[in-house]
DNA sequence: TAGTTATATACCTATACGGTTATATTTAGA
DNA sequence: TCTAAATATAACCGTATAGGTATATAACTA
């Protein structure tokens, strides 16, 4: 029984770099299967497995344009997957935000102990 | 020859829930395995083996307290996979609202052509 | 109707993954 | 130094995944 989260699918189609280029594609607008596999080495039938978990994972959906089936970018699950991981990276940076502020302040600090330094460099 | 993106092993990282619960109790501060292993019914060996899933993908870094290896959350991978899906999803919204508001607008336009219509209603 | 194009499906293979149990390693503490 | 606790590693199993080729389906076109 794999109680199977929306977000498994979605970060896993996220994955596979075919599958993200993909989508990088399909962001600038509808494409069709073939026009999809054309910057690929690998065969059609592959393309066509990965736009299958693409579409299952709600990350595109396809239309019928004769025998064509575009495909067009479905940004909701994308939506629900960037808010998770902004979430805890929000707590993250709040936990040790001010540890990150007090590095970032001691190596100003050390820049500003020796400001003579590129000054004399620039003497030689 | 496995070209092995960066984003490939955050996002497959991701993928897993008991991963991502692991990442949310470390997002409230440092764990020991022990401790992160505690909620889980899986066994220990498994709960070490997604950490170093995790440590792989830079997710998690570990320090040495005695025999415990404390684990902590790392947020870079975390920023790089969310920036990744807002371009495109930033991208994708840009090409599709003016098409989501024109519908709106349809909606709009269609509640405002008929305002007798419920009114007429009543009076039957 | 026959041929061609676009896409999907079936079947196979190799590898990766998540889980297990058993065991090894490392460190703390009596 | 011996024991116990925390963690890692090894070996194994079943299933999933990404890829391939061959073939089927469906819709255009001549």
């Amino acid at each position: 029984m794999p109680i199977v989260d929306q977000l498994d699918v979605t970060f896993a189609a996220l994955a596979d770099p075919t599958r993200r280029a993909i989508l990088a594609r399909l962001a600038e607008g509808e494409a069709s299967v073939m026009e999809l596999a054309a910057p690929f080495e690998i065969s059609q039938p592959a393309i066509s497995k990965h736009l299958r978990v693409l579409e299952l994972a709600g990350l595109v959906s396809r239309g019928r344009d004769g025998q064509r089936r575009p495909c067009r970018i479905e940004a909701e699950p994308l939506a629900a997957a960037s808010a998770w991981i902004e979430n805890y990276r929000r707590i993250w940076e709040a936990t040790y935000a001010r540890l990150d502020d007090l590095l970032e302040m001691m190596k100003r600090e050390q820049r500003n102990a020796r400001p003579a330094r590129r000054a004399r460099r620039k003497r030689k």
